[in-house]
DNA sequence: TTGAAAGCGCTAACAA
DNA sequence: TTGTTAGCGCTTTCAA
């Protein structure tokens, strides 16, 4: 009967458009046209389509659509595993396109070299477009992919020709967090941030600008910049911060880049008896984790929710219409939780 | 010269692999050789292909290569995003299979009723196998799934024709964890649990076994079973629990059925100033915040990792050659710290 | 309103 | 060793 095979290794063949077109005794075309909802479809073709579809569980294969027109799918790159902050745009991202005919699929990067690789892999799946958070990728790489398909960068501070962004006023989250720090009468407060970020005025990166900022401000007070860094992991941060307050002379407060940072070094503090009165501790991104009453981790919330929302709502307007670069940023507010308070003396 | 148009709306135009071929004065075939390093290709013509390939930026599309053979992408299924436990399972996955040429895309269901969407969108796009947590998904719906493609289902203990499980050793791990609370001499221990945990010998999924365990050692050492439920969320046991306390006689202990609900009734207790002598908390995965020593959740660790690591072997043995179902199962082990004390009387 | 036919980018069978 | 050709499942003209 039927010249093809029905199995192969064992598993089923795939249902095509062909068969349905068979089962229902219309063209291939018809049924195209059925599931696309296109114009020129009589109601009982309609029906005899779609209730063979039913019947044989037809699904049109993306990457054969793909072939023609879109995918009808987004792409979204996370940098790191377990940093919950990436969870938070996610959130957003999915909330913004669960209303569309747009699915989103992501492909973390865990290791930052490794972000082009995961931004080449959804290239190469036919995506509509991209969220991505790659501070370190080269802008020239970033310009020429963002020509090929849409593209809204998380956190980077480039002011780019083909590409969207969605930033948080870090300078300002940073005048915040130090702020506070400051009033409670901290004068040696040390950051911890990421092994890539810079102190140049050249960098874009969220990092980067979060470290520029808290040097010139410690400066401009008089006060000696403290940098430590590490690989950007909670476990990193608690070894860097293992080793600050083992020492004999510790700072009074710790300003860490990101809240993830922050529990690595709460959990240095915690773990030799010390509290916001030895050690104050500040993050950035108000994660769940920040409010909770065990933790009561003073920080920045910068609003990944909505960054994600704004970054989701950025690639619809660029696959509709626009062709124009837009950028977005979210102001920042200090979350004051127990984690910090006036040094001793 | 070139009768195509280089731009769309704006967009480059992808290079394919007639482009390469016409460049480099050679077939497409040739081209497809050298790209999958296929039998057949003189190291002159491989040289000259490379460097075009090079020259043009040109990538493979992933959904035309499918069209033909395979996308060497595998797909995992997330089913809450923010539950730390997945990002184990997660890791497990990507770092085994960073050494094949196998790609990883995930989709997030988060509602748990959009887990069919969820495989199915991964199924659409043509993924080799797939890594899932769909326990309300219909087991027949699951096995004919199956039949098109490898899946491995994590934490389902159904016996299937056609899927492969990892599952954790449920039953030894709420002994473990209800023996710990029982020895330290509590006996209103209330269980908190997802909304579609079912104590029934018939159900087969993770949640419904811990309860229906639960409930049967309770009632072996002559105790009242108390079994709340909740929307799976920190927020929700929060809820659940802050009802618990906020009443005249709440339990002496609480086991949770997974740490993100544990942390949940450890915000509740804590916002009242309850410790573990007032009220114990014991959860299950070993997230990583349960370690940090400001939270020091006792907790059932089921090795998440592991799990992970085994599911991408189990898809890449299918890939290979197998077609017999295989089923793993990881040994738990509990982790006690300061969320579990002795009862006050 | 319907269908025939071409073609998307790639691979694989086969011929040269 | 290299190239020609057919065809994967779908969409999209275009003609009937």
């Amino acid at each position: 009967m039927n010249s093809r095979p029905e199995r192969t290794r064992g598993r089923r063949r795939q249902v095509t458009i062909a068969d349905v077109a068979r089962e229902a005794n219309v063209s291939r075309a018809a049924v195209s046209k059925v599931i696309r909802d296109a114009y020129g479809v009589s109601p009982e073709m309609r029906e005899r389509v779609t209730r063979v579809i039913e019947q044989l569980g037809y699904r049109p294969r993306a990457d054969a659509r793909a072939m023609r027109g879109t995918t009808f799918t987004f792409g979204i790159e996370i940098p790191q595993l377990g940093n919950e902050f990436f969870t938070q745009i996610f959130r957003g991202v999915m909330e913004h396109l669960s209303a569309t005919q747009y699915d989103l699929i992501s492909v973390a990067a865990e290791d930052p070299a490794a972000s082009m690789r995961s931004l080449e892999s959804l290239l190469d799946r036919q995506v509509a477009g991209i969220v991505a958070i790659s501070p370190f990728v080269d802008p020239l790489w970033l310009e020429r992919l963002a020509q090929r398909l849409p593209l809204v960068q998380l956190g980077r501070h480039d002011v780019s020709e083909h590409f969207d962004t969605v930033t948080g006023d870090d300078r300002l989250g940073v005048q915040l967090a130090l702020g506070h720090l400051l009033d409670l009468g901290h004068r040696r407060i040390a950051h911890i941030t990421g092994e890539r970020a810079l102190d140049s005025p050249e960098r874009t990166d969220t990092h980067s600008i979060r470290l520029t900022a808290y040097t010139a401000m410690m400066l401009d007070r008089g006060l000696k910049p403290e940098v430590h860094r590490c690989d950007g992991t909670e476990a990193g941060a608690y070894r860097v911060a293992a080793e600050l307050v083992r020492g004999g002379d510790p700072p009074t407060a710790i300003f860490a880049g990101h809240d993830t940072l922050a529990l690595g070094v709460l959990r240095a503090t915690a773990e030799r008896g010390l509290d916001a009165r030895d050690v104050s501790v500040v993050g950035y991104d108000d994660v769940e984790m920040a409010r909770h009453p065990l933790i009561g981790l003073t920080t920045v919330d910068q609003f990944g929710h909505r960054m994600g929302v704004e970054a989701a709502r950025m690639l619809l307007e660029r696959v509709e219409e626009r062709t124009a670069p837009s950028r977005v940023q979210t102001t920042p507010e200090l979350r004051v939780r127990r984690s910090t308070a006036p040094p001793r003396n």
